[in-house]
RNA sequence: GCGCGCGUAGCUCAGCUGGUAGAGCAGCUGACUCUUAAUCAGCGGGUCGUAGGUUCGAGCCCUACCGCGCGCACCA
């Protein structure tokens, strides 16, 4: 039997429906709360001998015959129940055999504090509202099964308070980012996802099809087309954080969906998104753990601005030897990747053979903040060129305990010099028979064509970043719902055999 | 896609060189009016991921498949 996915409790079943035979409903309606289990902790002189009003989830039930005491958790924390049979009276006492760990009550009471000191709510009455069919998880052994915790991530909620620490983390530092971005200007744009033509990075799309106008579409790859045509359009600082889709493997730092920052700012250029990195980083680790180091996998990283500046075919001439601009052509690149011992295809192009090259002996040692720049030209196809170095571009990437986190150019905004570039790369994807390399895209060289002022953009991993300040080892911990494979076995409708024995599949 | 590892009760885990499956918690029954991982007594609970194979005998060995994790590859 698959974990949590057999069929419902007989005991709770029968306890739900010998409620509901005494006229009592077993999902309640609204419960109007005038206290957070937290508060009666943090405010128990101002709250003690008042009656309040609580509701949660039972998380633990102790029974002492004619008393029982009940942890009850909500958003807050925990508080503990106490019923009597004096207080409550014996017919009431003894609809507590209904309740289960997991139900949902609401309760009204009296607060005090116990013998042992424990501030509690004596209750005077209470509400089912909602009966638990299914066993929670165990509230000391939690919910190790990494499968499950992503399958069913509102059972990892209830049983590792962390997760929902780590997620609530995650939203205060994507609001901290708007509220950054908001302050110096931008402007929070939302662009297609569903697009005829996929660009603006190089990876697989996923395709779909629109069955109305019988057109194939593809789901963006990334957002800088549309973010650019804005640009073009006068709106001068444009954000958005969206999905972004690639049809790629799955690791722990690659989800198929992922979401991602884009920003674009004319009349601005490469060293004005290195200024911005550096302050939004620094602004968020203020904000989010009250200094400028992050501690991330017992690494201590400084955000401080200014970060250091490595130039990437220096780092790599350092590290390897190679000098990259000697490089003839893709065979010649192929075989110092390979007498370098870094395995690269048969067929990879040039620019893939940097990318490996990089991504081995540079990049590891990017522990603390530091900007990488000046890759070449072509592998930054949408890149302004240097001006005195027409093979190098006006481009960094920003990488963090080894992993890229951002990614930034001087946005080339000359129309013909574009076109060549897409150009090149059919050329590429014809040679290496890539299916990353998009056809270009001729509806955006067109509103280059018109005029694009010169710009600043960035692109920013935002689950990376969360990965950052939570600590995650991997971009699961920061995905509320990862992708995953669909369970194999269908399960039958629960409890709806017990339910409609003998009364046929007719449906009213 | 390739390699390595894992899959045992609702949950967390044991299970020896192959001899027919265990614990704690949860559940059920009973006792108990200050507990807080309550305590005490008793009870039930498993197609050992699936399907084959080897063997007198398989949770354990072999093969395939399914699922998941990790690493590689692709990439952010």
């Amino acid at each position: 039997m698959e974990g949590g996915q057999g069929s419902v409790d007989p005991a709770r079943l029968a306890k739900m429906r010998a409620m509901a035979a005494e006229g009592l409903d077993p999902y309640g309606g609204r419960f109007e709360r005038t206290a957070a289990a937290d508060d009666l902790h943090r405010a128990f002189d101002a709250w003690s001998g008042r009656t309040v009003r609580v509701a949660g989830r039972i998380r633990a039930i102790r029974g002492h015959g004619r008393m029982t005491f009940a942890d009850l958790e909500d958003a807050t924390g925990t508080i503990q129940l106490q019923f009597t049979a004096d207080g409550l009276g014996e017919e009431a006492y003894r609809r507590l055999e209904w309740l289960d760990l997991g139900d949902v009550v609401g309760a009204e009471g009296t607060v005090f504090r116990t013998r042992a000191g424990e501030p509690t709510v004596g209750v005077a009455s209470w509400r089912m509202l909602s009966k638990s069919l299914r066993p929670i998880p165990s509230r000391f052994y939690g919910l190790r099964d990494v499968d499950l915790r992503q399958r069913q991530r509102y059972l990892d909620l209830i049983a590792n308070p962390s997760v929902r620490r780590a997620f609530e983390l995650r939203s205060r530092m994507v609001a901290r980012l708007r509220r950054f971005l908001d302050q110096r200007g931008f402007v929070e744009v939302e662009t297609p996802i569903l697009v005829p033509l996929a660009g603006g990075a190089t990876a697989r799309p996923f395709r779909t099809h629109h069955h109305a106008l019988d057109l194939d579409l593809s789901l963006r790859i990334s957002i800088e087309l549309h973010l650019k045509r804005l640009i073009v359009g006068g709106m001068e600082r444009v954000y958005e954080i969206g999905r972004v889709f690639r049809n790629e493997g799955i690791s722990t730092r690659h989800n198929p969906e992922f979401t991602m920052l884009e920003l674009y700012q004319a009349y601005a250029d490469l060293r004005d998104m290195m200024e911005l990195v550096e302050s939004m980083v620094h602004d968020l680790a203020l904000h989010l753990t009250g200094g400028p180091i992050v501690d991330c996998q017992g690494t201590r990283l400084d955000t401080t601005p200014p970060w250091p500046r490595v130039w990437l075919l220096e780092a790599l001439e350092a590290a390897c030897g190679v000098r990259w601009l000697e490089v003839e052509d893709d065979a010649e690149a192929r075989a110092k990747a390979r007498a370098l011992g870094v395995e690269v295809d048969a067929a990879a192009s040039r620019g893939h053979v940097l990318d490996k090259l990089v991504a081995h002996f540079v990049e590891p040692e990017l522990v603390q903040p530091t900007f990488l720049l000046g890759h070449p030209v072509e592998i930054s196809p949408l890149a302004k060129a240097l001006p005195d170095r027409p093979e190098v571009a006006d481009r960094f990437e920003a990488f963090v305990l080894g992993r890229e986190l951002a990614n930034a150019f001087s946005e080339l905004n000359d129309p013909i010099e574009q076109r060549r570039r897409f150009m090149a790369q059919v050329e590429e994807r014809r040679r290496t028979a890539s299916e990353e390399i998009p056809d270009p895209d001729e509806d955006f060289l067109q509103a280059l064509e018109y005029g694009m002022p010169p710009t600043g953009g960035l692109g920013v991993g935002v689950d990376r970043l969360a990965m950052l300040f939570t600590g995650a080892t991997s971009i699961r911990d920061v995905i509320l719902f990862p992708l995953q494979r669909p369970e194999p076995p269908a399960e039958p409708a629960p409890e709806g055999a017990a339910g409609r024995a003998g009364a046929g599949e007719g449906e009213a």
